[in-house]
DNA sequence: CATGAATGAGAGTTCATTCAT
DNA sequence: AATGAATGAACTCTCATTCAT
């Protein structure tokens, strides 16, 4: 069998995982549900991922790895620093919106792993750094492009680029996920998505930079 | 045993539960190690409560009904919006921060609870229900006090109520948590507390307010 | 449950873990099998026991352990090296021999063990090497009885006494399980026993002592 | 393909799974590790055999058959008993340290087959018998060997030849292996070959011999 | 009230075996 | 003759829950 139909098959049980993952949480789904989902057999799962945790883990990294390096290869085309903070909602919002399991990424990425400790094969303990790594890269990305707007004058800088970041994130997700305190998984799943269109959202998070900005554009 | 013993051992229970679950995680957490914590038997937890999911839930329901009632208690002293959305934030402070279990809260919230249809017995479900009521109370009263503020014209109202209350939230949840993607467990307990203090959070809820407020306050 | 009955339960599930195991072998025995024979629940013998090599360990430990410790102490009141050697043919036959399940230990003892990398626990790990250090000891012991046996001359000094250490040994597996080259289990569960008597095996082993022996005792 | 050629292929998948199942026992080896030994493919294993247990089956019968047959066929040049019997120790002998695989066998002769109501084919039923049927040849060749000796009154006639023939098979089996109780895999694997070299058996078989001899050779 | 021995459902996982290519 | 993706049976093990004491 050649690589394609290999690389098609994985990212079938992938999809599937994230579709059963993302509506029922990582315990709560089995995978034989999971294993039905993709049409293959429980076994066949074995044979593409190294055990369950794999796939939620290679959910998360496959997020944040597309999020970081599409981020980082459009980064390169633009200077001013409030393009390029505009460009990691646009980012974030064409991975997220791009098919009909959009708000599965939500409930995945909100998934926390166990300890690192725990994590019985080199492989795993890999990707694992691999996920911090990639989070961590993407709040300083942020950071440091806060920072060069505050250099050049173009947002308040008054306020830490760190502090900063996290207002913009927070609001960034709880807009996208409706979150106040934490929801339960079928609320979540059923009402937010269709209360919160894309639009709104893009709005929104114009406003919040506006707001911290020193030379606000005018919204249309 | 009187009443107010009986409140006790279940209250030592609940914030061993408290502990061990927002340390390890729901699922990796178990009723022995809970039952150490609280110096019982395993046997016990079952007498105070009705099963592990019954543990998860009442801490939620202790928190979101705490929160509601205390917010809504102080309201009553207060008659700027402005004052009160401060408010909120003061009380949501206060319980969080109130003991050195401060950021087990944030793990608890962010637990998934499985799909209602799950839950077998009515307690548990009626429970459930006064968690999502909570929620939405909440919520409303957040949007309501914005509202108000935007009418009275204390607050910018080119911007929906609901939107600048998702804003507010996620900006809250995450200066408390330091996330930005979730992060692995062990790194949020391990790390963002320490460097993420509480003046700091205020101050920068107040900056934020005061970005969406037509008349802002000076911050010293 | 006071130790008394704990202790009883345990060595129950050990006893039916004998007969289960020794009978189909380790691999061909499962848990629901040795639940049935002890009449507990398959959870239980979790309860009691580590894993299921934790059974299998255990009742290899039991058995050198108590080879090595009658042995010891049964020695102490003997002087002639060759009236020791006996003593351990004596204590071998009264523990492989005193209930119905004699053969059963024959097939345990000759089962192989995994890897002790393989070994998860420090618990096991430490069995694993009593075990291992208690058939040094019985080879150490059974070849300083020879050893002395020579220098006083009684018996043939003209052979290495590990080479006669050996050549007991193997004698007194064979002429007790009946092997030649390795028979199929239920072929040995079945036929040997009957076919092969205890005096039989003690005058085998008396005639064999009396080859090597200078001086030889007459059997009668 | 010719009959060389897949007899060739077959051989060298049967040496392969002499050597992982000697190392590491029948239920310990996987067939991926023994097609990875013989450089095929998983399934071409399903070719040439009928199934896992095929293998373990082959190959002990491949090694009750070639003792026999040789020694069958060398005794046809013998007269005296005893040179029947030396000729046997020296037929084992050669079959057994014929190469680098000498310890492997010792493993695979060791391993417990399963009840034979278990195999389902009836090939591997056939095979099984001619298993059983080897081990009784060879041990009824030896008896009467003995029993021959005895009446021409070589040996020592006040022991029965059953009983001598599983002293010196113990004998030679333990010189070998070394085991006295069953040792551990990795440590037989490991320790006792270099301890105990052919030479050293050869003579100590001798010895054991002479010992019944009623005219007992001198040894160099 | 409290204990902890006992239960058993249910999950993940392994791996021999099959079969389309 | 050879491959290896795909299957599924069967296993061990975990742990919430129960209940006799």
């Amino acid at each position: 069998m050649n690589q394609d139909k290999i690389d098609l098959k994985r990212s079938t049980i992938l999809r599937a995982a994230l579709k059963i993952i993302g509506e029922r949480g990582y315990h709560y789904a089995t995978l034989s549900q999971i294993a039905t989902e993709a049409g293959v057999s429980r076994g066949l799962i074995h044979f593409y991922f190294e055990n369950k945790l794999d796939l939620l883990i290679s959910l998360m990294l496959f997020f944040i790895e597309k999020v970081n390096s599409t981020h980082q290869q459009e980064l390169t085309t633009l200077d001013a620093p409030l393009e390029k903070l505009r460009c990691y909602f646009k980012v974030f919002n064409n991975i997220v919106l791009n098919d009909e399991d959009s708000l599965y990424w939500g409930n995945i990425l909100r998934e926390g792993l166990p300890p690192a400790q725990m994590l019985k094969s080199k492989m795993l303990r890999e990707k694992y750094g691999r996920i911090v790594e990639g989070n961590k890269n993407l709040m300083k990305t942020i950071v440091e492009i806060i920072g060069q707007a505050q250099t050049i004058g173009t947002l308040d800088n008054s306020i830490p680029p760190q502090i900063l970041a996290l207002i913009l994130g927070g609001s960034l997700q709880f807009l996208y996920y409706g979150l106040f305190l934490q929801r339960t998984r079928s609320v979540i799943v059923n009402n937010n998505y269709e209360t919160m269109n894309e639009l709104l959202i893009k709005n929104a998070m114009e406003i919040l930079i506006n707001k911290f900005s020193l030379y606000p554009k005018h919204l249309k």
